[in-house]
RNA sequence: GGGAGCAUAGCUCAGCUGGUUCAGAGCAUCUGCCUUACAAGCAGAGGGUCCGCGGUUCGAACCCGUGUGCUCCCA
């Protein structure tokens, strides 16, 4: 069979994706196997795949394929989530473009178009996950928005009310006026943001004219003023204990008040009080007693409240204010200013402080368990440096603000009557029970209660996901959930560390009574080559799916995983996506190389020459193979990666094949044949996970497979421990190879001068082992032994052996020889020195382990046996 | 303001519990090769004050302190 000259990635993608699924290898049911469950992070259903899902889809590929050759029964459940604010967006957007306006629809009419959308886009990120090559069992797709998952969201709300965990209340929460909802903490980004300072003056009540200044970044926000707060111990401003000022442009009379909170450094040390539109404001008015007028609309607009500007944008009156301060005569100064400013994570406005009736979720008793597993390893961080920044959180956490001014969510199950009498339950039905009963006789006279608005925040549903995507709600006892939980590994990034890993912790814990996984492997955080994070909004993310369409999906993944330790951010660079093409290229020439050598399968052919190659394939093979059980183990998948590049390209490509090539033409043995397809195939094993397609691909075309053979499901072998003489001996040859290679350089040899090679050693079994393999890879025409110098030839020592090399071609420069020579003496020289001095000293030889003593002893006899042996040659020069 | 992390070759980074001839990989550079799979390749080579300073130790890229520079998280 004719090989095509290069891999042709993307039809081998296709046939092999749907291969693998048609088989039902992604497919997991519980059986007598031990389980290896994985749920993905879902992703956002307005999303498209970025480069950070390809570096976290890709690790958990590689955790799902590697777990299935070690004979678990692996489970990766895919899904999404609902995103109310992002979804809800697209949806307005979708309706603004077909003339609709939200506002004028009722809630089920938005909702039939809510799913409208989800329906038409929300699949798209999942798709694209196959054209990674993800091994999702697709038969457990979930959606956090799923009629079951609905149900389990309503639920954990009315027990945790029931709890008395979930309450109702109003407090300064983070208000998004473009999304027009209030947000959690965690939603919040603060950014440092050049502003500026404003001094504005505010006229005292009383017969002089005096002032007082205050100095603000938001000036706007002096129509909400209610006091003036001073230092009490601030001299500058005792004399006005119990007085008035006037707001200035509206002339509210507010009180001049004192508190030992104030900085009496910053700026003017008096402090303007709007306790609507700051929460520090907010607590010194609860303290003070004062009045709270809220001076803006929901959209970031003034209010009625204001006095002034009703209806303009909250910047817009930031500029006119100023103007309009100034021609007062107010505006004292203005001065550049640099400060830390929240904006919405979703829609990238500024968040507004503002007061708020809300719902909110008390953590102090769900953060406790949760807390204690991470720190006591329960729950296992990868790298646990995350631990600290992880038990910060927890130490300091604060209540959560899950209500959201959106319809596109879990509509809160709270129902109110006439009176604003509260019932939280599961159904509407179960709440009018509540009513009837408690309230008989306004039920009678007015049955109708009202329903809450607002809906949850999407993570309060997505906390959920690794209990109920196996059914908790239905059916805590049931089999999937008994069998698959807790789940294995949580693959994701560190920034959603509080967002959803510390919550679904809570989560497992208060529902389940146990934890949802076992480890938490923290990916970093993909970042161009400036080091700035990719993003949509900078556009510096490469485009994937036109990656993976150019150059495979294989070579993506190499590209995303060489250079991605654990929790350490990696430096997207387009050198190692070329990187991955050429190793995928390397695999496909030695697959053309080694089915070159079918059809030339003869009997009586001698391969007793090259047994060595054989025995040492095998030999690191195995050595190698252990050395990634334990990368793996560790998570360490980026080097895991770099130790099966380097075993193919370097030990098989370069060395194994070259030492059993048989000549042009010649034929090859049965023996070194099935040996090297063998060989290959395990090699191919051992890289699956990283590199699917191509793998199974080459593996398909080492040998003729019965249906069902695979390479994702073949079972990885027990190693037996790696002969160490065998690798010493293999370095040996390497070393031989390379300096005989190295001196045909420095003499100009062309590769095809042959060369004569005279060896004195001691070591004459294992020469003759690997005479044949050492004269064809120097090419050199004679090999033979000697105990006496060689006339007129190129003298080299490697180890404690010399070898002279004689070639007619080759201008020999004994001076450089000897240079060369002498150098290494000298470097020896230095180096027994060090060691005499180690060697000497006796704390070292009573401190230090035996072992390293012994090895320290034979390193000094090792560089003598060499010295001797330059000695020598250098004196026959 | 509180916390975490990073600094190793021109670039991007490995280097696990301190002890090999340990300073390493890929890319880039230089030399020579269109050699019977692979020029997306082969065979070689050069390149480093392991950020500065101090300490612990028989021994430090690795541990401790400190300075400098950068990044991130939280308030």
């Amino acid at each position: 069979m004719e090989l095509d000259k290069n891999f042709q990635h993307k039809e081998a993608e296709l046939r092999w994706y749907a291969h693998w699924n048609n088989a039902g290898y992604f497919k997991s049911e519980p059986d007598d196997r031990p389980p290896y469950t994985v749920v993905i992070p879902p992703p956002n259903v307005t999303g498209v795949l970025h480069m950070g899902h390809a570096l976290n889809d890709t690790v958990q590929d590689i955790l799902i394929r590697r777990a299935k050759m070690l004979g678990y029964n692996t489970c990766w459940v895919p899904g999404t989530d609902h995103a109310s604010i992002a979804t809800e967006a697209k949806v307005v957007n979708m309706l603004r473009e077909r003339g609709i306006d939200k506002k004028k629809m009722p809630r089920d009419e938005f909702m039939k178009y809510a799913w409208e959308w989800k329906e038409k886009y929300g699949g798209i990120i999942l798709k694209q996950l196959e054209k990674l090559g993800c091994a999702l069992d697709w038969d457990r797709t979930s959606f956090t928005m799923d009629e079951d998952y609905y149900a389990a969201v309503i639920r954990v709300f009315v027990e945790l009310y029931e709890k008395g965990l979930i309450y109702r209340g109003v407090k300064m929460i983070n208000w998004d006026p473009k999304a027009k909802t209030a947000l959690s903490d965690e939603e919040v980004i603060h950014r440092q943001t050049n502003s500026k300072l404003y001094y504005v003056r505010y006229r005292m009540d009383g017969d002089k004219e005096e002032y007082i200044t205050v100095a603000t970044v938001r000036p706007e926000t002096i129509l909400g003023d209610t006091a003036v707060c001073v230092h009490p111990a601030d001299e500058r401003y005792t004399h006005m204990a119990g007085r008035y000022c006037f707001v200035p442009l509206i002339n509210r009379r507010i009180p001049i008040i004192f508190d030992e909170y104030i900085d009496k450094e910053f700026g003017t040390g008096a402090l303007k009080v709007t306790p609507a539109h700051d929460i520090n404001d907010y607590n010194l008015g609860l303290k003070h007693n004062l009045p709270v007028i809220d001076t803006l609309n929901d959209d970031g607009t003034m209010s009625h409240a204001a006095q002034m500007y009703e209806g303009e944008d909250r910047f817009v009156v930031r500029k006119k204010i100023v103007k309009d301060l100034e021609a007062a005569g107010n505006l004292v100064k203005e001065e550049d200013y640099s400060n830390q400013v929240g904006f919405s994570e979703r829609t990238d406005v500024v968040i507004e402080p503002r007061l708020s009736m809300q719902w909110w979720c008390n953590m102090q008793d769900l953060s406790k368990p949760a807390l204690d597993a991470v720190m006591n390893d329960e729950v296992e961080f990868h790298p646990a440096k995350f631990k600290n920044t992880y038990r910060h959180w927890m130490d300091n956490i604060k209540d959560w603000c899950i209500s959201r001014q959106l319809w596109w969510g879990q509509r809160i199950p709270a129902w109110f009557d006439e009176e604003g009498g509260l019932y939280v339950a599961k159904t509407s039905e179960e709440a009018h029970a509540q009513y009837k009963s408690k309230k008989p006789a306004l039920s009678a006279a007015n049955p109708a209660l009202r329903q809450d608005e607002d809906v949850l925040d999407t993570w309060f549903s997505s906390w959920l996901w690794p209990m109920q995507v196996f059914g908790w709600n239905e059916q805590p006892d049931n089999k999937d959930l008994n069998y698959y939980y807790p789940t294995n590994t949580l693959v994701t990034a560190p920034e959603i560390i509080f967002f959803w890993v510390a919550r679904m912790i809570m989560a497992g814990y208060e529902f389940m009574g146990r934890k949802p996984f076992d480890k938490v492997y923290f990916t970093g955080i993909v970042r161009d080559k400036q080091g700035r994070k990719m993003s949509k909004s900078l556009g510096n993310s490469p485009d994937l799916l036109q990656m993976i369409e150019d150059s495979g999906a294989d070579a993506v993944r190499f590209s995303v995983m060489i250079s991605s330790p654990a929790g350490n951010d990696l430096l997207f660079d387009e050198s190692q996506l070329e990187q991955g093409k050429f190793f995928c290229n390397k695999l496909w020439n030695a697959t053309k190389l080694v089915k070159g050598w079918e059809s030339r399968i003869a009997d009586n052919v001698e391969d007793a020459q090259v047994q060595f190659a054989l025995d040492w394939m095998d030999a690191r093979l195995a050595q190698v193979s252990g050395e990634l059980t334990e990368l793996l183990k560790e998570f360490r998948l980026s080097e895991g990666l770099k130790t099966v590049y380097s075993l193919i390209w370097n030990d098989f490509c370069s060395w194994y094949l070259e030492w059993v090539k048989p000549a042009m033409d010649a034929p090859v043995s049965a023996r070194v044949y099935e040996h090297t397809i063998g060989v290959y195939e395990q090699l191919l094993q051992l890289l699956h996970p990283y590199l699917p397609f191509i793998t199974e691909d080459i593996y398909h075309l080492l040998r003729e497979r019965k249906a069902g053979d695979d390479l994702i499901i073949r079972q990885l072998p027990e190693y037996t421990a790696p002969n160490a003489t065998l690798l010493k001996e293999g370095a040996m040859l390497q070393d031989l190879i390379t300096a005989v290679r190295d001196t045909r350089n420095k003499n100009q040899l062309k590769p095809k001068d042959t060369i004569k090679l005279w060896i004195d050693t001691k070591h004459h079994s294992f020469y003759e082992g690997i005479q044949d393999i050492l004269r064809r890879q120097v090419n050199a025409e004679y090999i033979g032994h000697t105990t006496e110098p060689r006339q007129g030839t190129i003298s080299i020592v490697v180890d404690t052996d010399k070898l002279y090399i004689e070639a007619a071609a080759a201008t020999i420069d004994t001076a450089a020889q000897k240079e060369e020579m002498q150098k290494e003496l000298k470097y020896l020289a230095g180096f027994i020195d060090s060691l005499d001095k180690k060697l000497g000293n006796e704390k070292f030889v009573q401190n230090a382990k035996p072992e390293v003593i012994a090895f320290e002893r034979k390193k000094k006899a090792d560089a003598q046996a060499k010295i001797k042996t330059l000695e020598e040659s250098i004196k026959l020069l």
